[in-house]
DNA sequence: TAGATTGTTAATCGATTAACAATC
DNA sequence: TAGATTGTTAATCGATTAACAATC
């Protein structure tokens, strides 16, 4: 019930969430922080020190019910609605992430679709039709939470500029640049960046 | 020149690097940490800090050079070599990683491709034949560097069972499970967790 | 030399872990 | 009730920031 919930705390959300769905493929119903823990390779405490940022879950002497954290968690982070996104960039990448929501994120629905490219506009994908820059402006407007950059940084660049005045209340960038939007909260992917501190790992190992 | 260095230091070397990239763009020769910081949202201290753990690349009164940075930090992270790797799984994700490593990461030689069903087997992408399970499995035991997952999870714990005795010495997974192997690092990427995290931040505006 | 800015030590802040009283 | 395990406070640990002497 605090107030303050710090980025670390946030980002090991979801992952409760993967190993709460897991145990309930097992048919188990309740867990304690010190089983839990074990299975995530965290330590129960921070397991509690999490969970009591939200409220008290468990229950003295039990545990914690697996399927009612799950939808204590669900409902923390808002999975409980859905989210109409749209997509800035219907390249390899783009398209791979529209096909990763809609076989895997049953709350996002795509619901606009925009490319630079003469011969991309006017073609389906995933049976949403591609928008040309201007018409996505306006489109843009109203009626998109997310919007996806999927597209190269000189791109990303420009329609971050266009998001203030919009419904856009968040924007999760595969784009090479960091980018800031007053009032929308941004997730930057950064897939580089991600293998280049793999190859730091390789590079010096323990 | 400090031993240790932590996650969070790692994690923050790429993007040192990008921001000096853009400054060599502006063929800007030289910066100082305060500089460095307002740019990148960082404080000047962090920076020193996080460069002093592999050695004194500035100098007093005048500040770091930034093409020289730059080179210090690529062999830092090991960029200064070539790396093979080995594909699990080419559906969507999967060429679309394809794509974006042989599109933008001219250190990253793409040298096996694997998949399981049987009507991709045989078949080119971007010039890579995808084989088999079997005919993979060999062909993992040597001459690959990073394994890249981009199966879906059933798959991808099968393969991390074979990987022990292989040479391969880092895995980039963007499977929705975590999985461990001795001897290799692994990143995660989750894409799920990122988006699911946008979500929260979403509902709990400030 | 004087000015600027590093490298590095010390102080602060925040996050993680440990401990334990509350309670189911 | 006794045992287990939470919720929560206190202790520890690590990372970030500030300060400053070293030096270009």
């Amino acid at each position: 019930m605090n107030n303050y919930v710090s980025d670390a705390v946030i980002r090991r959300l979801p992952r409760y969430r993967r190993y709460l769905k897991k145990l309930q493929d097992q048919d188990i119903q309740r867990i304690s922080s010190k089983e839990l823990g074990e299975i995530m390779d965290v330590t129960a405490s921070q397991i509690r020190q999490d969970l009591n940022h939200f409220g008290g879950f468990g229950q003295q002497g039990y545990g914690y019910g697996v399927a009612e954290l799950d939808q204590k968690l669900e409902g923390i982070m808002g999975l409980d609605r859905t989210y109409t996104m749209g997509f800035v960039g219907c390249g390899k990448m783009g398209q791979s992430v529209i096909h990763f929501i809609n076989g895997n994120e049953p709350n996002f629905k795509i619901v606009a679709l925009c490319d630079n490219r003469p011969e991309m506009i006017g073609r389906e994908i995933e049976g949403i039709v591609v928008q040309d820059k201007e018409s996505f402006r306006q489109r843009m407007r109203t009626g998109i939470d997310i919007l996806v950059i999927t597209a190269p940084a000189r791109i990303a660049e420009e329609v971050a500029g266009d998001i203030s005045g919009t419904e856009i209340k968040g924007v999760w960038n595969f784009g090479h640049t960091d980018f800031n939007v007053k009032g929308v909260k941004v997730i930057n992917v950064h897939l580089s960046d991600s293998l280049h501190s793999l190859c730091y790992y390789i590079n010096h190992p323990d």
